[in-house]
DNA sequence: TATGAATGAGGCTTCATTCAT
DNA sequence: AATGAATGAAGCCTCATTCAT
């Protein structure tokens, strides 16, 4: 077991070089994988961090558990943001939409792309992450919903899934516009996603826990 | 004749079985496309097409001109769906709603991916095909604009973005759900394109030739 | 049995434009070597034959008897400048000399790496084509030996496989230079070859039959 | 220090396993090359150095720059013999002698040919290996001319040239009787270098900067 | 007969992962 | 602990050869 968890340092508390390293390494692959896409080469993530590629593989042993840890990082910046937009905006539906909005600075090509490689879905971490995620996510739907603003047939995995994939960034092209094309797109999300609902969806309201991965 | 026209008939016309083998290539490629991405390996495509490797070099001597294909036909297919929509919806904006939601048929995993991968954007065959999705798409949103439901401030480049990347799919994940979740996104969408506006968007209108690529 | 020999027209004569290809088939193989090496792509050769592929190989089941028949039609080439030479000049050393330096036209890449891939040996076509070079250039190597002009330590097999070395084409390069500098060349090897000797040889007279393949 | 001397230290050092392997990849592909030619596969060269081909990637990043440095390898050690020569051999043409029928143990299948794979011939250390090579010979061509014994229109090009395609190796073909060949021919073309030269020569003294190779 | 198309085997190259320093 | 080097498996692509029109 390797990781410092919120509730406390695990096993042998990795010396101070190690864990900066262990840290570049989790940023230099949020960023390659924002500009390639998740199939980069770890040569090509283990460069940008400045460490050797054997390096990279000490921390960790495997490309899905790397992604894995990427994951965990973007899921505690979006936990973040949320608190912070919990903690600025007073107005419920103002909150929810600062969240979304700020998202598409968080770029990571869409969350959903990386559940595609083989992420181990049941991983302690990754769930602890998760679960502190959504309840934030879910502390500002259910603020929103009180409030009147936020129609009543959305959950947490409408609002996570939509805006992974509306900040989807397309490797191979500058993000210039890209970003602004993005706001624009979670701009009209939002709107729909107003009192009173334009429509009756299809489904039923969806909880992040419900997506799964099947096995290739 | 070497025009390529609607049908596409090319230089010389191809023999009967090259042609159908040529069709299943394309057919295959987004299938495995959608359910493995755009990296997929060619010989797996060549695999579920029933031909060798080979013949799939034949026909498209890179991935990129196969992409390129692929392209093609998805806007095709777009056409034939927004055309359908027009004849059979008198409401304008029914019209739209059925084209987008049919977008999630469609499931090519985001054109937009694709345009990560090399291709070439100003292909006359791509043009012409995106020109035709453009027109009939244009139609739409104009009448759906000139019956006051459709929110004045969104163009073409918005609509076809937001839809592709709405309906993106995970590569390893099953699609049943999947393609409700998509449903449900489109109608939030959808709900969001209605007048009256019920928020003002940042930057400006956006036409899908404005979409380009930068070299890396 | 499909070749016509000096002999006389064997089993199906050939129809007219058949046999047209058949030839055509072969110098363009000896250019496309002369350019590109015994390597070269068959479809190549084709194309600049003018033929489809499937025609050179109703011609010639497989690369290997391609080559053969280039190697006979080099041979006969040859043959032919020194049955000219032997007529064309009175001096018997003369006329040795316009056969090596003639053969600096013929370019074939040097008949010596020919060998190399596989052709057979002992076929038929090929050592008639052989034998009739080898006794056009022993009465030219009698002569020049009896008119006491040509050391006597030398044979056939010295004289054409060093002819062969020196005239072998670089692919890739242009060869204006180049034939200049391998008449340069031949010429200092034929004043090598004068008497008096100005040396002792190493080894013993070589000729051509001595010459054998080992299998891989 | 990252400058390339005459023994080769390179930017980083080199790791002494690496080196070994790197130093046993280049003989390899030059027997290989002489057995094979220079379109021998690298899984080939690769398996004779008993390495992984992926460790032959990693010295050499594609077959040119693997070419380029079994070029230089050569060059090197036809500088070695003609050192050697200069100090060994007291009368001028001996020494010249002795490089000449020393080069047939080298080899390489003529230098030439590899020159038609895309070499990059304004690579610095194939220049300077190129200009210690030069430097030798002409030493050695320069003392032949001076005694009076060496024909007075050769150049280094002439020489190398000739020396390089005499003692071309024929793929597929076991060397025994090759090496006795092309002894020879080395002899006789020696021979013809004597004074006074026995014909004037076409063309004009040939340097070895003046070969040049064309794009394709 | 002549041809375009199809194919499998094989070469080139990259990359995730392991090993030795 | 950190690193550069090594490796085999796998993907891309070409080409000699065979097939179907």
């Amino acid at each position: 077991m390797e990781t410092t968890t919120v509730k406390g340092a695990m096993c042998p508390p990795l010396r101070a070089d190690a864990a900066r390293n262990r840290q570049r390494i989790v940023l230099a692959a949020r960023e390659a994988i924002v500009e390639y896409g998740p199939e980069v080469a770890l040569d090509e993530i283990a460069r940008r961090a400045g460490v050797g590629n054997a390096t990279l593989y000490r921390h960790f042993p495997n490309r899905r558990s790397l992604l894995l840890q990427v994951l965990i990082h973007v899921n505690d910046r979006i936990t973040e943001r949320a608190q912070q937009a919990l903690e600025a905006e007073h107005d419920p539906f103002e909150a929810l939409s600062r969240l979304v909005l700020d998202s598409a600075e968080e770029r990571v090509g869409g969350l959903c792309r990386l559940l595609g490689f083989g992420i181990d879905h049941a991983d302690p971490a990754l769930l602890a992450s998760r679960d502190r995620a959504l309840a934030v996510t879910e502390e500002l739907l259910g603020r929103a919903h009180a409030s009147g603003q936020l129609r009543p047939d959305v959950g947490t995995g409408d609002l996570l899934v939509a805006v992974s994939r509306l900040t989807t960034s397309v490797p191979g092209t500058t993000c210039g516009d890209d970003t602004v094309l993005a706001r624009r797109h979670l701009q009209i999300f939002l709107d729909g996603l107003r009192t009173p609902p334009r429509s009756q969806l299809p489904g039923s309201k969806t909880h992040l826990a419900d997506l799964k991965e099947e096995p290739r």
